[in-house]
DNA sequence: TACGGATTTCAACATTCAATGAAATATAAT
DNA sequence: ATTATATTTCATTGAATGTTGAAATCCGTA
């Protein structure tokens, strides 16, 4: 009589024996519980948009899935690696385009250096497109993904997600600034973040600011503003500091 | 026989008979349970800044504190308090400062307006000045201002603290760029926080990024980058929108 | 149709959580 | 010293947490 208690799974690397889906062999085949996997996927990008990872619990996830609570750690081993999957599978995406839109940019400014708008733009439009045409999804993905930004606690994990493209605009940025310092570029990428990290995690303070004048979700209004300053600002990098 | 369970206590409003100390009528007397009521704020300060929020329980804060776990709601009543009166402690502080800062800017300036400079500074200044003093308290304290601005959970308990502020800046850098549109100014202004929350909440990425070129605890650096950085863009964004 | 693995369900596990009641202690005023 | 109040301690509440067995069900395949 088999145990039948461990369906063989082998998780990332040095799996102790879990029960969980087996691995995907070839990437197309669909799977019978591929629509459960992705109503949890969906139902925690959104809970950990609103409430923050430590705030939701897989009790609330499972439930707004429609569910059962087990089949969260069935499906992803546990919160932390659900929280993982939740930014990977979205954060693959933004990474490529950023990179192809980077390529465009250098293919149309020839043999000189793309302008910083065009930098900037490169990185800002994947995300804040899906933003400006009101995808719920990557709403709360850019909402999550703000939050760990700042979260001491997930640097890592943000880390690993943002930093390879990060690399990537910096060297672009410091051929556009020749006369900027280095340690100059470092902070103004991080400016460049922080400032469309305002954008995304809409907390609808700047209607009561302006008193509706503006809007937390007109990405698009906000976009033309946020790349005019940000290259603004890149560019008094260069000047200011001996 | 008298029940000796309420002693009276006058909570914020409406109060239902709860227990917690009696309120200070008097501005300078010290009680017995200041050292306790202190010593949970700190440890409730640190906490949170490192762990946000939901990612901390009383147990832990009190623990940290070297106190008894029910003191945290005898002196604060609830959770939810404790993390307001943990703010509220120094943003007053930063509040005032940054007033005075815009009225000095004003003094010097003369008829004329302040330079953007001038109003970015003096913003920018009473709060980071703590930090580059290595002020631990204040450190932990700009981390988790900069966790709860994000959060869409907590944008009730920020605005309330940062709101006030913000529109007398927002008011200065419209008459120090009158050529920009009060949108932009709006934006504008979420940028100039978002690249200060950047700058707070040290998630050390950028010395990843950099290869130890920059540091994150290094605000003097970050600071001299931000001040152009932000003014820069503020002036860009006079001309460029349409 | 029967087998076997993948998925789902159900019921719990052991912790941990915020909060409170009531008794004990400390402190100041009388 | 006595009384009243403020604070601290201790024990416990009921609910919620992430996670895990073990059985039941589904479904493609032999």
């Amino acid at each position: 009589m088999k145990v039948r208690t461990a369906p063989a799974r082998k998780r990332s690397s040095g799996g102790l024996p879990k029960r969980g889906p087996a691995p995907r062999d070839d990437r197309n085949g669909a799977r019978r519980g591929d629509t459960t996997r992705l109503a949890i996927l969906n139902a925690a990008e959104r809970c950990f948009g609103e409430g923050g990872f430590d705030g939701v619990s897989l009790r609330t996830i499972t439930e707004v899935a429609g569910v059962d609570l087990a089949l969260a750690n069935y499906h992803f081993g546990s919160k932390d690696n659900l929280l993982r999957e939740v930014i990977a599978r979205r954060a693959r995406i933004v990474h490529d385009e950023r990179i192809r839109a980077l390529e465009e940019a250098r293919r149309l400014a020839g043999a000189r250096s793309p302008s910083v708008e065009a930098i900037v733009t490169a990185f800002l439009e994947p995300l804040l497109r899906r933003l400006i045409n009101r995808d719920q999804g990557w709403q709360h993905y850019a909402s999550l993904v703000s939050q760990l930004d700042i979260s001491p606690k997930f640097t890592v994990l943000t880390g690993d997600v943002l930093d390879p493209t990060a690399l990537h605009f910096i060297n672009a940025l410091r051929l556009a600034l020749p006369k900027a310092a280095p340690r100059a570029i470092y902070w103004g990428y991080m400016f460049l973040l922080g400032s469309m990290v305002q954008v995304m995690s809409a907390t609808g303070r700047i209607e009561r600011l302006s008193h509706g004048v503006c809007e937390s979700d007109d990405i698009a209004s906000a976009l033309r503003e946020l790349v005019p300053f940000v290259s603004g600002g890149l560019r008094a990098l260069q000047t200011a500091p001996r």
